[in-house]
RNA sequence: CGCGGGGUGGAGCAGUGGUAGCUCGCAAGGCUCAUAACCUUGAGGCCGGUGGUUCGAGUCCACCCCCCGCAA
């Protein structure tokens, strides 16, 4: 029997897990794999593999990067003479245009961090943490020529746990994207699965994450919100303030709502168990750093930051934006 | 060679030419009903490496190794 042919486009790790199930499913081949082209990165700005392209070449199927799928006749002729029946778009960082989504014979499948139609868009993850979601998921939708706004094909909700941040959810979502994306995938060709329309009217969007969306204002946000920005944002962009002119990260806190701290204030607040801890001032509540990172040093626990810097902090407590 | 910070006892830091310190941890002892609290004492550093300047170098110079922030 024939296996169904399938090109694989993704880029990050997100995207790893689903290739992975692709590739070991008895009726699927993966013919092809479409990575973005290796960019300059890392301390030394290096040119360095993407992680799919890394998984890829483990594997020995041939990993293509064009630079841009815009009128790329060569490409789009390449993906033709591998007759596929479908696509697989994981995390891609590129929009798939209209006439390459066309060639598949079963059209193009993309498993999205989210429960659709909520945060369409490239921060799913990170998005459903700053609202502070109790429950989150993966949407596998058919691609249409719209941003995810494809029919929905399957969804598989999991709770946000507290402790839940964007390394664990993202980790959660990919694995989930491998769990799945295999069987959707055949119950779709085989017309067992119907993709079912999205409510456009209940459809949100998630805002491009910045650079200087990491920046901490302690004057505008409350306690709460910063919390679930460290969870939001943490590794990239971090969280961060400034402190005696070096950049400090927060790179893990909790909330302590009923504190009454000078806003932008820092200071080391003793419990009557004796703990010591670090409480910042915000404009509700006080942030209970547990793991920060200062400029050019490792990352280290609130305890071991008191230990080096507890005389630093009384000289100067505030933190400026 | 993209820009920049740093490598000092187990951990985090101070110390910029003249006998190596602080907070924490650790060990022993004390206080205590008790303790992550408090008091005493103690162990533990060839100050990343190599070479150089100097009467004398964590402390100045050169090169090398390693860690990290920015950037992507």
């Amino acid at each position: 029997m024939r296996k169904y042919q399938v090109v694989f486009f993704g880029t990050s790790e997100f995207a790893v897990p689903t290739l992975k199930s692709l590739l070991e499913s008895q009726e699927i081949e993966v013919n092809a794999i479409v990575s973005q082209p290796d960019r300059p990165t890392g301390r030394h700005q290096e040119l360095t593999s993407t992680p799919i392209k890394a998984f890829a070449e483990k594997t020995g199927i041939p990993v293509l990067q064009p630079e841009s799928l815009k009128k790329n006749p060569d490409f789009e002729e390449l993906l033709q003479n591998l007759e596929p029946d479908l696509f697989v778009v994981v995390s891609y960082g590129q929009i798939i245009p209209k006439r390459l989504l066309e060639i598949p014979k079963f059209g193009a499948l993309n498993v999205h961090g989210s429960l659709l139609p909520r945060y369409r868009g490239a921060s799913p993850i990170q998005q459903s943490l700053l609202s502070g979601d109790t429950q989150t998921g993966i949407t596998i939708i058919k691609i249409n020529e719209k941003m995810d706004e494809g029919p929905i094909l399957f969804i598989k909700r999991i709770p946000i746990e507290e402790t839940d941040t964007f390394e664990t959810l993202y980790a959660k979502l990919a694995a989930l994207g491998g769990e799945f994306i295999a069987p959707v995938a055949l119950d779709y060709i085989d017309e067992t699965l119907g993709p079912i329309p999205q409510d456009h009217s209940r459809a949100t969007y998630c805002e491009k994450i910045e650079k200087e969306d990491g920046r901490i204002n302690w004057k505008v946000q409350t306690a709460e919100e910063i919390h679930n920005r460290i969870r939001a944002f943490t590794p990239w962009p971090g969280c961060f303030t400034m402190w005696n002119g070096k950049r400090l990260k927060v790179l893990k806190a909790k909330v302590q709502s009923d504190a009454k701290e000078k806003v932008g204030m820092i200071k080391i607040h003793t419990r009557e168990s004796g703990e010591k801890e670090l409480w910042i001032g915000t404009k509700h509540g006080a942030l209970v750093a547990e793991k920060l990172q200062i400029e050019g040093k490792g990352e280290m626990d609130a305890k071991t930051f008191i230990n080096g810097y507890g005389g630093k902090i009384q000289e100067t407590p505030e933190l400026s934006n």
